[in-house]
DNA sequence: AATGTAAATGCGAATCATTCGCATTTAGTA
DNA sequence: TACTAAATGCGAATGATTCGCATTTACATT
């Protein structure tokens, strides 16, 4: 990681008024790195193949600080009973769940950015992102069904 | 609960191919008379409130059945690390979330029904219900955040 | 640059939701 | 009424997450 880098993110967790620790900001690039949400333990994972020394529980307890502070979201996959957490962006990626087999589907299209302005002005929340699940039953799976 | 109430449950169990137990339809009751969403164990409680045995494993094995079979979807609420199960209804709430106090707001419009045409003819899959949560910060925490 | 202090971390134990194995019971059918 | 596969109860096992406390660290101040 590039001096530059390092700096940039200290900046970004003072601004938002988080020390700036060695820990932190090792949580901070794995999220970064990673192009789908991550669990607690791909995290730490992660940081002990790169032989980076992190405790389990400092993992969860930035995770949980950066949660607070709006830099990433925390949810659950489906069926799933552990958390993941991404960098929110407000180009959120959807999905269509099948309850059945429990397959997902990204959804391009995005219905929530017009009514974004309109939440905005009636509640004056700061809006940072969220999250779709459209569920539903898979081609396959309503055959299936119709069959037993 | 009347007869013919446990009737007709008896006919939406068997329609979707699952065996009539008492264990069901007790859990489907707490489930139908509740007007938020409910953990396993708020079921398990409130049955042995009732006096109505039950135990905890068949709880959980009768809401994984229920959620297979599209009758209920199973989701988490923020900052909670326990699934949340209630029946599937074609205009679930929406929530704007404070990341930081937590606090849930009921948003009325959901912008879901107008992409969902065009869903089911591009995927074929039958739509049962969506979850929509949008993130941000409330007016209160941007202010007590500024000032840190 | 050295110091002081509140905050952050590491470690292991504790907690709590959920799942599993297996013996027993039950729903639905013949 | 009897049969059989499926459902249940119970308690133990699992696995994610949290907590307590001793140690270390960031960073503001001298």
């Amino acid at each position: 990681m590039s001096k530059r880098t390092m700096q940039r993110d200290q900046i970004e967790l003072h601004q938002r008024g988080m020390k700036n620790t060695k820990q932190r900001n090792m949580v901070y690039h794995v999220l970064k790195q990673s192009e789908s949400p991550l669990t607690a333990d791909d995290i730490f994972s992660e940081l002990q193949r790169q032989s980076c020394h992190i405790s389990l529980s400092t993992v969860y307890r930035v995770l949980e600080l950066f949660t607070d502070r709006g830099l990433i979201i925390k949810t659950t996959l489906l069926l799933q009973n552990k958390a993941v957490y991404e960098f929110i962006n407000k180009d959120q990626t959807h999905y269509l769940i099948c309850m059945h087999c429990h397959r997902n589907i990204p959804i391009e299209y995005c219905p929530v950015h017009e009514i974004e302005e309109d939440l905005v002005r009636k509640t004056q929340f700061k809006i940072i992102g969220h999250r779709l699940d459209i569920y539903g039953f898979c081609p396959e799976c309503q055959k299936k069904m119709d069959k037993e």
